[in-house]
DNA sequence: ACACAATTTATAATATTTTTTCGTTTAATT
DNA sequence: AATTAAACGAAAAAATATTATAAATTGTGT
């Protein structure tokens, strides 16, 4: 096998792990025909982006709510700059209209908000918790698309179920993802879940992207949505100068919070 | 088996005091293949984080003060019952099948046995927490239905994410329901739920019933399988004579336990 | 071809996990 | 209560895995 570049080889590390669920550092040593130690600073380089969780000896696919396990500290620091951008959100929402929400974490912090609300909204989801969530408020008609569950992820994945998006109108679809710059538009690293919500951007009229700041300028594997599919841009901090004119210039409207 | 990682040998220890209430040092270590010292330390541990209660020997469940030995005790016995059946349902599944689950806790018994198996299946089903369950055996290709979600349910309802089904091939359709009767056949009483099952019922090849005894005879509101459609009924009490040659005449095989 | 940067590897020092050993404690039995 | 076998804890030893650092390799641009 030819030389891997360090993006596919991650990539593989991910297909791997996603398929087994565990994998040793010794194994893909052998497996990728690269050394350990290469492995080690993948993995580490991976964990980070929370990717993955590292163990002694291996890594694991990383526990999601809703398991026994409790929280990495990762998620909970995370949380604040999530709700920041959710209640930025929540302002573009209008009473009677159908959103759509990715199964990322930060559309599930907005759906823990608009479970609060008293406002009535159809809400299609491909994220598993984020229909149970949605659930608990009356107001809301929650319709979870269908598609495959795997471990390690609480999103559906591939387009068995995007037929329900072709019965449904949708206003806005808010969505999250592992990176974005204004080349790439919109990127992630799981290729099915991918795949799905490429489908979900098709049918949106207006698209929000929810990315905090430190996923701008980052970019992963496969990409979900051009730049220019993008209608408002909600981020965590205040951006720079040259950002902002790179957004207006687009004609994306940015949502920040004002400085501190 | 290969070592395993130390996160995943104590959820293996909590998997087994969970299944058996109490364990030995003993027994793990024959089990689990490390050294009962390995094994203290990770008791140890446990019981620092609350999750066992140690003891000479080996380890038990912790015992909260405020438990109510009435209420756990019926919940337990109703539990038995389904995981009677759900054994029972195990013995017609084989490797490679195709199968249908619904939402039914009897279907999430079977769901929580077969995770435990290593058997290659692909399973569609419109139980959420059924879904969430089955991911996290590798071995198994989860498919969970669309549709609404709705509070106070954890199936899936209506008929939006049934074209699913015409994506796959059925074997098997495992159900519950809220009745029997050999007039009305299986009858539940959520209406949008049993429009989504009625479409599940027709996409199955065969039918299996999984009825607890205090079911039959009983009918609710609307039907989603005519007796006809039933190839084999389980249940976990011993039938009367005259119940067993009624379900001989139509051809349905019954699967029930042995006389005690 | 050369220098520069990025990536990978080798090696050695650390750190972690597991086992072995052995004296002590506990529980069961007489 | 004395005896005995099993279970325990502490600490050293052995086996593995990780990190840091420097060296080697590869690719890039001039």
């Amino acid at each position: 096998m030819s030389k891997l570049f360090v993006t596919e080889r991650r990539h593989k590390i991910m297909e791997i792990l996603n398929k087994e669920m565990r994998l040793t550092v010794k194994r893909l040593a052998g497996e990728l025909d690269v050394s350990e130690v290469t492995l080690r600073s993948d993995l580490k380089e991976m964990e980070k982006e929370g990717l993955l969780r590292r163990t002694h000896g291996g890594a694991m696919l990383p526990s999601y709510p809703g398991e026994e396990v409790s929280f990495s500290a990762r998620e909970k620091q995370n949380k604040n700059e999530k709700v920041i951008i959710a209640q930025q959100a929540l302002d573009i929402i209008k009473e009677g209209q159908c959103i759509l929400l990715d199964a990322s974490s930060t559309a599930l912090e907005l759906a823990k908000l608009l479970k609060q609300k008293n406002i009535k909204l159809t809400v299609v989801t491909s994220g598993i918790y984020t229909a149970l969530e949605l659930r608990e408020n009356p107001d809301l008609t929650v319709i979870l698309l269908g598609g495959v569950v795997r471990k390690g992820s609480s999103s559906l994945e591939g387009i068995l179920g995007s037929n329900i998006l072709d019965q449904v109108y949708v206003d806005i679809m808010f969505t999250s993802g592992n990176g974005f710059t204004f080349e790439t538009g919109l990127t992630d690293f799981n290729v099915y879940e991918v795949e799905l919500k490429t489908e979900m951007v098709k049918k949106a009229t207006s698209l929000v992207a929810l990315m905090d700041h430190s996923k701008i300028g980052k970019s992963s594997i496969s990409s979900f949505a051009r730049t220019d599919d993008i209608s408002y841009f909600i981020t965590d901090q205040t951006l720079t100068k040259e950002q902002y004119n790179n957004f207006e210039k687009r004609n994306i409207e940015v949502l920040c919070p004002v400085e501190a």
